[in-house]
DNA sequence: TGGGTTCTTGCACCCGATCCAAAAACCCGG
DNA sequence: CCGGGTTTTTGGATCGGGTGCAAGAACCCA
């Protein structure tokens, strides 16, 4: 996805391009649309080269996960750090998605999905979405593997995150007078974890 | 997605390039992986011109969903189509949903999809899945609106898109010995959409 | 002052995708 | 059997994202 800045105090020193292409990007896209929006011209009005925009992203469409990915990424590493604490995985999986969800800044709502239409974000957006989700998923599955079948498991992952994506739309649709993100990802994820508990004697 | 042939009985007859270009793409991504085929070898195999591709595909990603596309699409027409019949909308998804299943011959099973890592597929696989899946999820959410709230509604689509991928991917990769596709679907479906019944007092 | 390291840049290239105009192949009415 | 109307095929051009590489620039430290 993005490169991370390792931040080394030895060598050349970056030009703290990061901060500028996100910007110049911000403004081209919004007076032009996405898709009429080169990499090149954000890199001309960002006053670096064209490479350059690729040692900051992998790809154009990261710039339309900017407000988006630190959380995920927040909510991956939370899932493969956690100790065993009291309660079934699937009960802590609840808990600790919603606390990434609370932590999330209310003032970062990705403008690339807010504006979908606007922008014309859609294509680039439903395309790049796999790898951030496909990830999440994973993480899910391998953190409530120790007490699922292997099938289980997965199915979770990808229902879990078919019910966050559902909360999220419905948080960034909710326009400025929106309630605070766990609300919404807590009325989508309950009921779509509700079968799952009490599996084991069932349908396993 | 695919273009639709209309079969027209004027003008030019179309040379019978689709299944000849399937053919050699399917070849050439056995022999080479998908990546490093290009769509001109592709023409070139098939002996026709490199526009001529784009006259029966829209991108080279529809090559990777020739066996899984005609299923999606009766799922789409099917939930659209449906009248009103006896039982709540929810229970008739499940249905509707495990017929079209039923109905997927065994023997067309993704091979872009059983072969990911051996062909390299799996980038482009993912960057091309949300345009099927949202498709999906949009005539799920429009099916079960009439009796849950828009945003239930969303949710169950994205969920049930969710449960239906899992159980696609568990019938995938089991391999030759696998049971029939409504089967994993039915295991990945019933516990993820068990907690939205019953859920007009509570959550909503 | 001279490495070693890292960032930047230019250049070349590949490939998927789009657009357009011309030619080819067919059907049918006259 | 000839000449529109229609559709497919094709070639040519262009665009833009993404990759690879090698040279140079900017910094730190010994």
């Amino acid at each position: 996805m993005t490169e991370a800045s390792p931040a080394a105090r030895v060598g050349r020193p970056r030009r703290s391009s990061r901060q500028m292409l996100e910007d110049a990007a911000a403004e081209l896209f919004l007076e032009q649309g996405y898709p009429a929006t080169s990499i090149e011209q954000i890199t001309q009005r960002a006053g670096v080269s064209r490479n350059t925009f690729f040692n900051y992203f992998g790809a154009k469409s990261d710039l339309l996960w900017i407000d988006l990915d630190p959380s995920i990424a927040a909510l991956v590493t939370a899932l493969g750090a956690s100790g065993s604490e009291e309660g079934t995985r699937l009960e802590r999986l609840t808990t600790l998605i919603l606390a990434v969800a609370a932590e999330h800044p209310a003032s970062r709502v990705p403008w690339a999905l807010s504006q979908v239409e606007l922008m014309g974000t859609r294509a680039d957006l439903e395309a790049s979405a796999p790898a951030r989700l496909l990830a999440l998923a994973e993480a899910i599955q391998t953190f409530v593997a120790p007490e699922e079948s292997e099938f289980i498991a997965r199915t979770i992952g990808s229902v879990a995150v078919g019910a966050i994506a559902a909360g999220v739309g419905a948080w960034i649709a909710a326009g400025v007078r929106r309630d605070r993100l766990e609300t919404y990802v807590a009325a989508a994820l309950r009921p779509a974890l509700a079968g799952f508990t009490n599996l084991a004697k069932g349908t396993r």
